[in-house]
DNA sequence: CTTGAATACTCAAGCTAGTTGAGTTAAACG
DNA sequence: CGTTTAACTCAACTAGCTTGAGTATTCAAG
């Protein structure tokens, strides 16, 4: 589990050659439709490498032609771009008490998706349950087998023994285990297990509106509160795999220090409902709710936005991140009123003269979105190398 | 400047040649004495690859043989280990008013180091000052220019336009210049910019107490208060450089929110003893006090030790990095007293019940730690591939 | 309309660096 | 003292990138 005393590969010609494929089906996903030549270009390779990169990954079907570019002198360029069926990623979300699927094909899109209850977590139930979907997800699309390139597989956190036990998420009889080692045998296929608000980070990244950027923070509101960070388009997990619990960092709500997600997060706002008589028990019933301003609701919202403040604050501070990206289980309207409602810390690394976007978004992958993420963080794989530019 | 932006590198094989010398030479390193088939297993290369590359390196004197390890069976082991004298890191911390430098060779180890005062801070003065630092260095300890491997910098942040102009620590007249491309100019190197908190950080991995760590936190005590992250031997610095801007974040200090360097950091100690009529200037002038057990200075400990215990709980559930680590311009007397007085927080992923660490470390590169970090972050390059293992 | 410049791309030869498999050396075991 | 084990070397092979010459297609200028 340990992501510390892990040994660095070597690298050889097939690994340099899959390094460089890599980067060139990201290369065609940034641009939509490029040519060889702004490949090279772009990357230090030769046009000739290029060319045979690109030449195998349509053999393989994961970028089609995409007619020609005139308008300049010289040779028209012939462009490419990623085919949808190319290629595939699986996402699945284990939750305690169900479990989610999605199949996303290469540019991003939804092909399918599902969801069963649970009647226990015990790992074998869950396990055939997870197969169930893969076989399901296949069938009813007609993908074949062969095309799906991994499956991404979102577990509640925390793993391993820390001091946040019994927060009430984690899965009963999934402590000591492999998860990946018997997810990958359960499913034949590589697997990339990650928490919520980490896959749902890359949701964004893929599909959704962090498009394009690298380096981002996105705030994730499950039952408690997640953060996932990306620099340079790869995740930032820590040691064992825990960072982002930002829902556990004190801050001051009326004067009092306590729990972030003691005061943002989907339980407080329904905590917050039920102690003045009032029952939500999911994102409809919020919709509903602020749909007709509620007071309690719009209340909640009132006593969330100081603390979510200073939220952002310690995480721009922190990473300086591009942008901080809101989503999970709570209603759009609900983020964007936050949004609109709070005001961000002056005394920030964001706080920047030149900025051309807004510190803070709305994510766009909906309810949906750790799942999808879960999917997302297969694709992100193949459009990623595990290089970063040199300093 | 902005590092989210930056196209990623296509590999050929001469990169693929440079990545598994890093890696081999971070074998090395780690194991302070190794064969070629042990490099071999642990990296996935063929024993032969390995073997070239080290013959390359003997030859071009980074490594020399260490004798031969018997015992198993077999041909014994022919070892080799890091030449001190294979390679050198220039540091170079530029200061509104002074110039340090030290030069520390392939081992970490230092061997020359150097301050001058600045009489101004303009780009030019300072750029030929950082150059004279360099010539020195070479000259008093006979060092050959080619031996360099380059130069670390450290620089007053934050980088670029942000919320936290006139902190006081910026260089006026730097803001709009590329500092990089001027230092590689002025002093014939490979210049890597970094602040300094992400600069002590390496120091200690270099040289100090988080050798063989891979992923974790570097609390640094300057002015101010800033944060050096490495996840996986490699700086986290954010989308513009400006990650660890903690000092800027609000906590609760007697009931009232406050930015967390107003009551951790070497100006507030500073400030609260002014209030009580002491005077102290310097590191030597706390230690004193600390050593006569000044009341005023302990009362200071005393109110630092929540925020400070805080700010730990933070780092720990947004990283979770192996260990923190505390250094900086503060005596080492205080940081043992600040480490010894905290009360960590219970509810962190880093209180694990699985610990062989302490959560909490002093580093050991006493007060010259940002300049030798500097040195330090030339030496990592040199150790560590860009490569990430995969996940 | 012709010619030349610009640009993208292909072909074929060459180079770098890693792999493979057979062979050598030296220590330890029985 | 022979056998086993492990590290290492040698030489042939292979993957994949680079280089340089050549081709195709467009635009622009005369």
């Amino acid at each position: 589990m340990s992501a510390s005393h892990r040994q660095i590969p070597g690298v050889n010609a097939e690994r340099t050659r899959s390094h460089n494929r890599q980067m060139v089906l990201g290369s065609v996903r940034a641009a939509g439709a490029i040519g060889r030549a702004e490949i090279a270009r772009a990357s230090g390779l030769s046009t000739q490498a290029v060319s045979n990169i690109i030449a195998d990954m349509l053999a393989d079907g994961m970028l089609r032609e995409h007619g020609r570019r005139t308008g300049g002198r010289g040779l028209p360029v012939q462009q490419y771009a990623i085919n949808p069926t190319g290629g595939y990623g699986l996402g699945i979300e284990i939750r305690p008490n169900a479990v989610f699927s999605a199949l996303i094909d290469l540019t991003g899109a939804t092909k399918h998706s599902h969801r069963t209850e649970l009647t226990n977590n015990q790992p074998k139930t869950v396990l055939a349950e997870v197969a169930a979907h893969k076989v399901r997800a296949l069938h009813d699309t007609g993908v074949r087998e062969t095309s799906v390139l991994g499956a991404g597989v979102v577990m509640p956190g925390p793993f391993g023994a820390t001091g946040i036990q019994n927060s009430g998420s984690d899965l009963p009889g999934w402590q000591d285990i492999d998860p990946q080692g018997l997810l990958e045998d359960a499913l034949h296929l590589p697997v990339f297990v990650e928490n919520d608000a980490n896959a749902s980070a890359m949701a964004e990244r893929i599909s959704g509106v962090a498009q394009g950027l690298e380096t981002f923070a996105f705030l994730y509101f499950g039952q408690g509160l997640g953060l996932g960070l990306l620099q340079g388009g790869r995740l930032v997990s820590g040691a064992f795999g825990n960072a982002g619990e930002i829902g556990h960092i004190p801050v001051i709500a009326q004067g009092v220090p306590v729990a972030l997600e003691s005061c943002v997060s989907r339980l407080s706002v329904q905590a917050h409902l039920c102690a003045h008589g009032i029952d939500a028990r999911d994102m409809d019933d919020l919709s509903r709710l602020y749909a007709q301003s509620a007071p309690p609701l719009l209340q909640w919202l009132d006593t969330a936005a100081q603390p979510f403040s200073a939220a952002i604050g310690i995480i721009e501070n922190l990473f300086d991140p591009q942008v901080v990206i809101l989503g999970g289980a709570m209603p759009d309207a609900l983020l964007d009123h936050l949004i609109n409602a709070v005001r961000l810390p002056d005394r920030s690394v964001s706080n920047r003269a030149d900025r051309t976007q807004p510190r803070l978004m709305r994510g766009t992958s909906g309810r949906m979105t750790a799942t999808l993420g879960a999917a997302a963080l297969v694709l992100n794989q193949a459009f990623t190398p595990m290089i970063a530019a040199s300093r």
